[in-house]
Parts: structure tokens; C-alpha cells; sequence
RNA sequence: GGAGGGGUGGGUGAGUGGCUAAUACCAACAGACUGUAAAUCUGUCGCCUGAAAUGGCUUCGCAGGUUCGAAUCCUGCCCCCUCCA
């Protein structure tokens, strides 16, 4: 059911490009995944995250438990109907808040770990919640996502050798019993799930090459390499994945979590990367930064009060074929709504946009084109935000 | 006509003798954001000099005064608001 299919490689680096095959639908891989934490891609609706290009979208098991409660979800017959979107969709297990709420408060007070699980002060009403692998997988087939998650320990960027190793091997013992859970539940399930697991390790090179051994001999449907490393540092998320891309099963897909700008599209894709999710491009748009082919673009700045042109002229998307710069500009500006779903449609048509550009150029067996014209990321932070992936082939 | 309240930096509005170039919020300007406790957060925000610590200058309706020292106390003037007639 959960087939994986590779379709084409890239003869210059590992990037592949492939079909996988859900109970929802086909994934045409490479992808990105949208994230809607709380079975909502913030602002926009299902049809507009299909017309964006939207394939598979990414939920939490974990924000869904306590918000409306797997049972209202189940009752509603799963997530799909729940929230209309009738292509695939994945949940996080809760690992990743395992990480982001407790660096909210000092006295973590709102989670606490122990070898045998989580335990959450919610953060909605300071209910204490127990989330163990085999409660998160559970939930999260209950939750009915087409992907689940094992329940893991997200290592952040500095954590010294022995805090890492600790998580990793805490990570591998849940993912194990992750995996005991998920198939024990699998045989009486009338829809099949598929199981994930998660490499850990920190910014340690033994110990990624350990957490990934260790995890793909758990022979799941996919692999997803986490961390605060992934994402957050573009040097550690490439020098992390050449690290580990030998030992990565190349049959299965293979999911780089937290990968959202899009100048770190083509340095994952190319070290063999499938599937990846951000927030990004939906937080950004909400707080007014759009991303374009020039960069990043700050909409609320004086220079675009009387802007007419769109938001991106080689977008095609719903927000830069209908309204100005101007307008978004006013939009933000006064506190408009329709300002942040406008800034959300074309992010998010931007970021899909460029992948798409990328799955198309490996398939042609082209990618080396657009290799040649990727904005190189210079020491300066600052000068990479103004650079961008045209979105047009103009140049060629 | 009588009684009372008030005028503070772009706005709202604290402050009622030195710790005040002046709280806070908003606006403005700039920056951040990567498996979402985020329509959030951070910084700047009188003028001049300076990379900066800082230094200098001018500010709390206007004009005087008291004091070592005033947005804060006193006097006069101008303006606004509320209630009563």
C-alpha cells in the first residue's frame, strides 16, 4: 500500500525523484509538506492548499489530543473528513514539543522525560498528559493520519556529546517500541498507517551514523532525520545528511524534518532527501515576509505603500495574479486578515513552486541547470535574504 | 454668573521637588522567525556629535518667580472639559 517508487536520479548527486503512494494519494517526491499543526494550515483552506500545489500536509498528534480530542476526530471518521482534505496527510507524534515547550520555561515545568515516555503540562489548560511510544502511535492512529510518526527526543544545536547520545538512544528505544505497537494495531486496521522513525544524534557524527543504523534496521516505511540541527542551521543540516546518506535505504523514502527556506531545498534534495515540512514560509507570511525570486520581500516597509506591481511577477499564484504590493501592504498595515491568508497563498505557491521546478528538472535528468543558478549562501546573514530562486526559467 | 477638572515627547496617557530626556500602550522605523503555546518576538524611537561608553543642547500650554535643583511648588496669562444656574 505504501509503496515507494523511484522514478529518476540526479547523475550529479544523490537527489532522486519519486512516487509514493498513500491510501490518500500519490506524492510526487521530492515534496514539501505544508504544516497545519492543529488540522489547519493556518488562514487557508483546502482548496486553496490545493491550488497552491499542496500534496501532503503535516498535523500534531499531540495539539490534536488535546484540541478537540482524538475521540471527536475518530467520531468525525478521521482526520481527512474532519478537516477536508482528502490527500495525504502525516502527524507528528509530540516529539518535536518535547523539545520546543520545554525551552519555554526554565523550571520545565511543562515537560518532563523519563526513559519511559513524556509527561506534558498542556499548554491550553495546565492539564498534566502522559505521552509514552505506544500512546503516541495510538493517537495517531486514531488520528488517522496516512503517515505517523515514532515518539522521539529532539536534540538542540550545542547539546554536548553525552546529552545527545542519551536521546538518541532514548529515541531508539521508543522507536522500537513504536514500531512493536504500530504493528500489533496494524493487523486490525481496516486502513493502513505507515510508521516512520526518527534519527537523532545532535551535531555528532558518530553518533548520527549510530541513530541512523539503528533506525533503518527497524525496516519502517520511511526514515525521517530530526533535530535541531535539521532546519535551523543550513551548514549542520548539510554536513548532518552527507554524514548519514550512505546508510540511509534508498528504497523508502526519506524525510528531512523542519526544512522551510526555500535556499535549503536543493542542498537537502541533493543529499537525498524526499519529503520535508516547515513552518516557514506560513509563519513568515504571516508576520509579513513574503518570499520571491528576489528574496525576501518585508510587505509592511514604506517602500511598497504605493507599489503597484505584484508581489512576485513570475508567480503564478492567486495572491501575485490579483492584488499589488500596495494592497498587501494596506492589508497588513490595518490589521486585515485577508492580508495574512493573500501572504500565506503565495508563500506557500512560491515554496511548492520551486520543488516542483526541482522534481521536474531531476526527472529531465536537468537538475545540473539549476544547480548552476542556486543562490549560493554567502557569510553574510544578511545578504541571503535578499537572494531568491527566480521562478522562471528566464535566464536559459 | 457659580463650582470643579485639565493642558506632558506623532497619538493615548503615567509621573506631582533631585533616582526624569521623562513609565506604559499605540503609531513609526529596523530585525528575527525552519517537525507552530507565534496575526509572535526583539531593537530603535527630542536634537547635535560619536563606531561606542559617552558628551553637548533644547523639552512637559505661555511668561515670570521660589529653590543648590522644577514636568512637579507659587503668581499672572492663554486654552480645553464637566457640573450647576
Amino acid at each position: 500500500m505504501f509503496e515507494f517508487e523511484v522514478i529518476a536520479r540526479d547523475p550529479g548527486s544523490r537527489a532522486r525523484a519519486g512516487r509514493f503512494v498513500t491510501p490518500h494519494g500519490v506524492v510526487e517526491t521530492p515534496a514539501f509538506m505544508p504544516v497545519g499543526t492543529r488540522a489547519a494550515v493556518k488562514t487557508v483552506d483546502p482548496q486553496e492548499l490545493e491550488e497552491v500545489g499542496a500534496q501532503m500536509i503535516l498535523s500534531n498528534a499531540y495539539h490534536l489530543s488535546l484540541q478537540p480530542g482524538v475521540e471527536c476526530i475518530e467520531r468525525l471518521g478521521g482526520i481527512h473528513r474532519f478537516m477536508g482534505w482528502n490527500h495525504p496527510i502525516l502527524t507528528d507524534s509530540g516529539g518535536f514539543q518535547v523539545w520546543s515547550l520545554s525551552t519555554r520555561d526554565a523550571a520545565g515545568r511543562m515537560v518532563r522525560i523519563d526513559d519511559d515516555g513524556v509527561t506534558f503540562r498542556s499548554h491550553l489548560d495546565g492539564s498534566v498528559r502522559r505521552l509514552t511510544p505506544e500512546t503516541a502511535v495510538d493517537l495517531q492512529l486514531r488520528i488517522g493520519a496516512d503517515v505517523i510518526m515514532a515518539l522521539d527526543e529532539c536534540t538542540p544545536i550545542g547539546a554536548p556529546a553525552e546529552q545527545a547520545q542519551l536521546a538518541a538512544a532514548r529515541t531508539h528505544q521508543w522507536a522500537r517500541r513504536c514500531r512493536d505497537r504500530w504493528l500489533e494495531r496494524q493487523q486490525d486496521s481496516p486502513v493502513p498507517q505507515a510508521l516512520f522513525g526518527i534519527v537523532q544524534g545532535g551535531d555528532f557524527r558518530d553518533l548520527r551514523r549510530w541513530s541512523t543504523e539503528t533506525i533503518a534496521a527497524l525496516d519502517l516505511p520511511g526514515i525521517a532525520i530530526g533535530g535541531q540541527s535539521i532546519g535551523y542551521s543550513k551548514t549542520k543540516t548539510a554536513e548532518t545528511l552527507e554524514w548519514i546518506e550512505d546508510l540511509l535505504p534508498t528504497d523508502r523514502p526519506r524525510y528531512a524534518m523542519g526544512i522551510g527556506d526555500p535556499l535549503d531545498f536543493l542542498i537537502v534534495i541533493e543529499r537525498g532527501i524526499d519529503l520535508f515540512d516547515s513552518v516557514y514560509p506560513t509563519r513568515l507570511a504571516r508576520n509579513g515576509a513574503l518570499l520571491t525570486s528576489e528574496g525576501r520581500l518585508r510587505i509592511t516597509a514604506v517602500a511598497y505603500r504605493s507599489d503597484e506591481r505584484p508581489v512576485d511577477a513570475a508567480c503564478q499564484c492567486t495572491t501575485c495574479r490579483t492584488v499589488s504590493r500596495a494592497y498587501l501592504h494596506h492589508l497588513f498595515r490595518s490589521g486585515e486578515l485577508a492580508g495574512h491568508r493573500l501572504a500565506t497563498i503565495h508563500n506557500l505557491a512560491y515554496c511548492l513552486k520551486i520543488v516542483a521546478r526541482i522534481r521536474e528538472a531531476i526527472r529531465v535528468g536537468r537538475l545540473e541547470d539549476l544547480r548552476a543558478r542556486w543562490p549560493r549562501p554567502s557569510a553574510t546573514q544578511g545578504e541571503d535574504q535578499r537572494m531568491g530562486m527566480p521562478l522562471a526559467s528566464s535566464s536559459q
